[in-house]
DNA sequence: CTGAATATCACGGTTTTCAGTGAAAACAAA
DNA sequence: TTTGTTTTCACTGAAAACCGTGATATTCAG
């Protein structure tokens, strides 16, 4: 048997941690080097043990610091050469569609079966790249309702004067604290009302709200 | 050695599940009858299988058709001897205070370490009860809280009124639906502005959206 | 370089919201 | 039965939002 692949775990909760561990100590071809609760962490190691081979890393999406989006396109970035595999309880069709922009090699479902999982893995590291079927499923609904819906886009002012209006402050306010005439949000207002297709304040409101806007 | 505890373990995501079940396939005091992805199926097997002896459940709070919560619930009250372990990712006080108060055996968040997830199933497997440190902060927190901030109690129609606010239905249109007088709806208006705390109709959308009234 | 998008400003008119004040009827609870 | 809450309605005046219809300057990608 040649040597065991090297991989690295990363995921803020130890139970899965501990769990995932479990599952691969069986696999004697599969060695961890290491397993740890934020994307830092990873992205330190890497960097400090460089000279060491790691092939995989396995990252969850939801993560303190840096979640797995950002710490997936830094080791695309940094060491490009390690292959990734996301695992999330999420099926976020955004967040698929930037990791797969990004070069990630897999990603599958939390409630993904363990063969699955080991399928993935295995891919992965004969270098193929594996998104399971439920995966690519939502991302093909999402590339169609993307188009159905064009997307709107708001530019930098738009945000930030969407932000004030939702935190209920008037007109007058904003444009005091932005250094504007009263004239320009007010602007900025119609165009948001007309561009998001609501009828008034409530509507961008809980556009604001529903697109954690105001987190 | 006498016989090994029997248990039932439930969770969505079978990579969690079979996490679980690696890590406590050490454990020779501990057999798992069950897994199952929802809290029916535990349900079910309980019945089907009353005279066979259950020690513990230990369960997730996030599950479809019956979720952890409800599955604490179904258990105390149908098969009392039975134990509970109710593990989740969030740490909700509402929902853990709603679970204290349905007797639930114990609570520990997904990323305690798996030496405290042995400690837990062992704590109450021998009768005693387990809160994390953690969850008890929050639960003490949620307390004071509680107290500091007395709730907010709407009546229904203000609910509902507020609802159709939040809805960017004008004073008139909500006036005509609900068969009021426009000027009914104005006191509405106000009353919700000085009650919850806001300044404008932005403020009100954002108290529904929050407290999901409109889903 | 050039057109498209963005950012800024302006005005008049209409509708809606907001603030203050008040009150009557229905209803439930103490 | 009295007290408190909820539901309902009314008026005024000021402030803010909304609608239409513009204009100019900057920036940025093709």
């Amino acid at each position: 048997m040649s040597t065991p692949y090297s991989i690295i775990i990363a995921d803020d909760h130890s139970m899965f941690l501990d769990g995932l561990t479990s599952i691969l100590a069986n696999e004697t071809s599969i060695k961890i080097i290491l397993t740890a609760k934020t994307g830092t962490q990873v992205i330190k190691y890497l960097r400090i043990n460089s000279e060491e081979k790691i092939d995989l890393v396995i990252t969850d999406i939801n993560m303190p610091e840096m979640d797995g989006v950002e710490l997936n396109a830094a080791i695309k970035e940094e060491f490009p050469k390690v292959k990734t595999l996301v695992v999330s309880m999420l099926e976020d069709a955004k967040k698929i569609k930037v990791l797969t922009e990004a070069n990630a090699n897999g990603y599958i479902s939390k409630n993904a079966e363990k063969t699955e999982l080991l399928k993935a893995i295995k891919s992965i590291l004969h270098g193929e790249n594996y998104f399971s079927p439920r995966i690519k499923q939502v991302l093909m609904e999402a590339m169609f309702s993307d188009k159905l819906e064009p997307e709107i886009s708001l530019s930098k002012r738009e945000t930030e004067v969407l932000k004030l209006i939702a935190l209920e402050f008037t007109t007058q306010e904003i444009a005091d604290q932005l250094f504007l005439s009263k004239h320009t949000i007010e602007s900025y207002r119609k165009n948001l009302i007309s561009k998001l297709g609501v009828r008034n304040l409530a509507g961008l409101t809980r556009y604001a709200v529903e697109k954690g806007m105001l987190d």
